[in-house]
DNA sequence: CATGAATGAGGTTTCATTCAT
DNA sequence: CATGAATGAAACCTCATTCAT
């Protein structure tokens, strides 16, 4: 009963989409294997060669964004040693992930809490880095007395989830394209560091 | 067969209780009536006294949690003319209220998606109060020259995110007093629009 | 949707019924909830108001049997000190649980494997004991010099495997009814440990 | 796509020795197909090269087993005429088979459930000559007046079922020998039909 | 008000089997 | 012969909800 010309990284493919489009409108508890199978012209069953469970589905799609965007953003501050460059860097390359990958960064913020306990706490200390590297950058801008901090810990949670909420209200059919919205959370950035704006 | 001393209010807060308590820890999807019944010292089908299905309590909660929210913050800002005043106490309640009902604040922020399409809506027409609010006080702090901002939209979807994320990090048996979080928020957000910090 | 007059007690017991019977006749595996659920007038879910799992199930049937007939073994072995009259109860009463109860002790037999592993393990240390005790009775026969044993363990097994095995040929329509059979493995257990028969 | 070296013969013996190791262990139900193929180093899909059907395989082992057995049992039993003699072939037999072919034996004993209606009955039809055979050496023991027997029927499904039960707590690896294991069955079987060791 | 008993719809997953390549 | 991709049927189980008592 196999489907002619049927070929298993372009089925993946359209799995991987049907679930990322799921996942975003409907949630993964809402969602169901049915419509997923359905969305990726297969049978439910089916799917069971592309993953072992749903949540292990969940989990491959999270853990496969985290890595793409670590690479990513540990590729963007290589060889840059200022604070002020570092924040920029950093500040550009996850509102770039949050705009251009919108919908899967809004799952990640929203669908952790799907995931086993012990997934969860392997995808938790494999997020941590980009607290930690923000973490370094402030603390270095700091030590160098280019920001002005008021507790570390406070400012970088507040800057981190003001990008990470990017992708849960930007409307790519919105006033806004990714130079604006980067522009404007590169000044936010700076200001919520104490940096005086360089413009 | 109606259980000495019971009482219907008292026994709704306990439902209301074991509610928030589940729907913190679990979700609504993952938490199941089962549990809240148990939880509350009742049956299953007793809750059914209390709610008519399960969506409609999880409404109820989110509903009422906003009403609350809006007057506070409505009974906060009354009187308050001057934009930077307004917006210090816009902070200031939020950061309360995202500290101090953190749990409920929290299931607000991530479970409306579990809501009918139509109280969805609904809700999120009340929920648009905040939006609109601190919009005006921005528009007003940039109209008067004393705000300087880049796009409002922007901004205004920034420093909300960054407070209603206060309740997904924020840990009571942390370093933070509401005292501390609310001061570094007041510096943040006046910073965001591009105000001197007046110490 | 509740159906009147329904009663835990009594549903039990059809639900037991029925699955003695699926049991017996299909196999645990290639027995389904379905027919078990049809069998006991019910709706397929509603069985998990009285079991957790289809083999939490089969290991409750499996266990309350050998409690029976432990208990039933222990009270017919209570008091009687010589190993001949050890003997003839120990074959009495098994042959007994193997009449009476033929279905259930024929699934007993067979069925032990589907059991998880945990369960099995914790079953068969219990099932151990029908072993230790006829192989304390051959011991001390033997050591009387009434019993003429080769090896114990193997005259043992060998004992206790002809017993099991009524239950997979025994026909309750056939021509020996419970008397008969009682006093052929009477004689023939006799025979098996070296005893001449009274007669 | 036909893999360098393979050949027909090898690659079923190989399914086979992995058909009897799976059902050794797990039973025909709880075993699948996935694990049948990887342990014979095929996919799944190959497997429909040597068999129609699952269940058509566990019917070639039983039949195939059981014509071996009663092909040798007929040899050894053949020029004998005395019914000790052939009772001691037949045990001698019986044990051997139980003993060396554990696996295959105990899978017998007890997946014959597993065959479809019609095999099932083709089988035990089969299975009976085993019966037939035995209940011919008792009645002529009976009626030569060297075997005591008190209901045949009953003395032959005892030491029937107390031969087959061997490969069930058989262990290769404990303190008994074949040779041990049936000088044992040899002289319990003579002493169930009521005869006195020759030793 | 509350419980006890059950429903019914739907969920994820398993698995023998098929067939184009 | 063998594989890769998929099917389809059915399995167990969960759960919000109902309603007689």
């Amino acid at each position: 009963m196999r489907v002619a010309g049927s070929n298993r990284d372009e089925t993946w493919k359209r799995v991987r989409a049907a679930g990322v489009d799921l996942l975003y409108r409907h949630g993964f508890e809402a969602m169901n294997t049915r419509q997923l199978a359905e969305a990726a012209g297969l049978k439910p069953g089916s799917l069971y060669y592309y993953f072992a469970s749903k949540e292990e589905f969940l989990h491959r799609l999270l853990v496969d964004l985290l890595d793409e965007i670590i690479v990513d953003l540990e590729q963007n501050l290589d060889g840059l040693q200022e604070p002020v460059d570092r924040l920029d860097a950093y500040v550009r390359t996850l509102v770039r992930w949050h705009v251009v990958r919108r919908e899967e960064t809004f799952i990640a913020s929203i669908e952790v809490r799907s995931l086993t306990h012990d997934r969860q706490e392997a995808y938790m200390r494999l997020r941590d880095r980009f607290d930690v590297i923000l973490a370094d950058i402030l603390r270095d801008g700091a030590a160098d007395g280019v920001f002005d901090l008021t507790h570390p810990r406070i400012t970088r949670n507040a800057i981190l989830s003001s990008l990470t909420a990017i992708s849960s209200w930007y409307d790519p059919a919105g006033p806004f394209g990714l130079d604006v919205l980067t522009a404007d959370f590169l000044e936010l950035a700076r200001r919520m560091v104490g940096l005086r704006s360089a413009g």
